[in-house]
Formats: C-alpha cells, structure tokens, sequence
DNA sequence: GTCTATAATAGGATAGAC
DNA sequence: GTCTATCCTATTATAGAC
C-alpha cells in the first residue's frame, strides 16, 4: 500500500478551503481532487460516505475550532474583555482579516443548509451563548448581553458577507478592531 | 403560437425564488422548470442565454427594486428619518421579515459570485452610498456616516444569514425595529 | 411559446488492480 | 492508499415539430 501523499488533517483542510471558497455544490470532487492532488477516487478512502461525509468532518474541524478558539476562551474565568478579546484575535486569523469566506456561512446557501441544518444551528447557538455568557459576566443584563451577542454575531457574518462582494475588507477589520472597545468598554 | 402560460415579469419572479432558496448552483433548470411550470426547453425563450441570463435578469430586477424602495427614498429631500424608515419598512417586505434568504448573499457564494462580481459590488456600493448620504444628511460627519451605512447593511446581511441557519427571525426583526431609532435619534 | 427528443458534458460514486 | 476505468444520473443546452 503506497505511502499517503498528504496527512488526513492536510487533506481535510484542503477539502475544507474548497468549500469555503466554491460553497458545498461548487466543490465538484474533480476541485476537490485537484486541491488535494489525489485522484478523485482516493477521495472515496478518506471520505467513505462522499460529499455528505466530508462536509460532517469538515464541520467536525470546524466545532473543534470554535471550542479551542471561541467557546473555550469566551467559558473562562478571565476578564471578560480578555476573553472577548482572544476570540476577536482568532477570528481575525481564521478569516484572514476579511479576505476568507465563512464557511458557516456558505454552508447556509442550496441543499448544504437542510443537509446540514442542526449542526450549524448549533455551531452559532453555542457561539451566540459563550459570548452572552461572557457580556453578561461584564455587566450586561441577561437580555440586553444575548441581544449585542446575536448582533455582533450578525455583524461579523454580514461583514464577510461583503468583503466577498465588493472585495473590500475595511468593515470586517474596522469591526474587529471596534469590537473590543464596544462590547466591553 | 401556443399563449404565454406566465406573464414574462411573472416567470423571472419564480426564477429568482428559486436563486434565493438554492443559490446559482442549486438552482438547476429541472427546479426552476418546475418552479414556473415551464418545460426545460422552454426556459430558453426567456433566457437565450440559459442560467448566466437568468442571473442578469434576476440582478435586474433586484437593481431596479433597490431603486425603487431603497436609493431612491434614500435620495430624497424629507427628514433623513423617514427617508431611512421607508428604507427599512421595504427591506422588511422584501425579506419577509426574514424568512427570505437575500438573493445577493446567496450569489456572493461559488461561481456566481466571479460571473456576477461587478453588479454584486455596484449594487452593495450604491446602497451603502445612499445610505451614508441620508446619515450625513442627518448629521453625521462623511466619515462616521460612512463606516455606519457600511455596518448598517452588515448588520442586516448577517441578520439573514443567521435566520436561515438557527430558523429564527428574531435577530432581523428586533434589528430592523431599533435601526429606526438608533441611526437617527 | 411550448413541447418532445436528444445531444454532450459534468457530477458523484464504485470496482478492482497494484 | 492510490490509481485507472467505468457506471449512472443529473445538468445544461439545442433541434425541430406544432
């Protein structure tokens, strides 16, 4: 049996930047095979269940992300501004200041949302929560810290949303930058 | 020649239903052949040049309905708040209080967003513009009317996406009831 | 203006060799 | 673990009758 030509995790971050960029139903596996540079076939090893099962283990990634990078940080014992703060910073990362699409958010669009409709409810239930959480830990009233949480979700969703259309990422990088500021001043 | 089973205007709605529920890559022809009770066939009386017509057509139809309900109000000489309360009341129609995915959103995903790309930013610009002039017109400085309208239409963008993914149109709606009072107090 | 029929291609998926 | 070859279906699009 040949020797892998790429490690799982690589394979399934590539898999994963093809469905951000092209959305669930542009990322034919023929992209799919050339992001990876394994035969379309090859796919069939690492994904058994095709398109359907690289989506779930790419949303898989994605909950682990969000747990190391936003649900962990936001549950901490720390100031909540701190709090708020690393997640602002790894968001900031994740989407490369603006220039990468939400994969969440593509996922939303065509059969991919009913494919995969709970797992991205609870994906953004669990990040509105965790930051509620930390807003209400700062002060805010349990009402007032899950509305701005809901918001500020929208927002950052909706500023990538524009990037991608009018290739400008100065709202998303002002709200970063904003963010922290606003939330817990 | 058989009569039209569809008035014209009437078939491009159905389309862009149809582009609106699915995106440009879910809305295959046998779909929107069933959508507007046409044969496949005879899509290509309305759209000699298939699906990338259609998205034309349906980009058309949103620009002048923009125009319409959006830059035109925005335009004009009344209190900047009225001119952004009609704005909102209309927004809220069109997205059926946010039941509706927005049809730029959906089309700013995978191929549609590079074959449409130009008329994608032109219409986001125009309306942001609109924005930040009955902003300014309300008071605020060029620069802080601008970064406003941008967030503004963030906000809303990412309402939608976030009522597509949880199924729940609150965020949208409480959005666009406090939008009224908080760009012009 | 609509249809049936059909072409041509692309897409997802599988079999089996190595 | 990767490949070539292949299958089946869906998809876009066209031709031509009515």
């Amino acid at each position: 049996m040949p020797a892998p030509l790429l490690p799982k995790r690589e394979v399934v971050d590539r898999v994963m930047a093809v469905f951000r960029e092209r959305g669930f139903e542009g990322a034919t596996l023929a992209r799919i095979a050339e992001a990876t540079g394994l035969g379309k076939a090859s796919l069939y090893h690492y994904f058994p269940g095709g398109k359907e099962d690289m989506g779930n283990v790419v949303l898989d990634v994605t909950e682990s992300w969000m747990q190391e990078h936003v649900l962990g940080p936001l549950g901490e014992d720390g100031p909540p501004r701190q709090r708020i703060g690393r997640m602002l910073k790894s968001l900031d990362a994740l989407y490369d200041g603006g220039n990468a699409a939400c994969l969440l958010g593509t996922l939303t669009v065509g059969d991919s949302r009913t494919l995969f409709r709970k797992r991205l409810q609870w994906i953004f239930d669990a990040w509105i929560d965790a930051l509620a959480g930390a807003l209400r830990d700062a002060g805010s009233d349990r009402r007032a810290a899950r509305e701005r949480a809901e918001d500020t979700v929208a927002r950052i969703e909706g500023a990538l949303i524009l990037a991608q259309a009018r290739s400008d990422t100065g709202p998303f990088r002002r709200l970063l930058r904003q963010l922290g500021d606003d939330l817990v001043p």
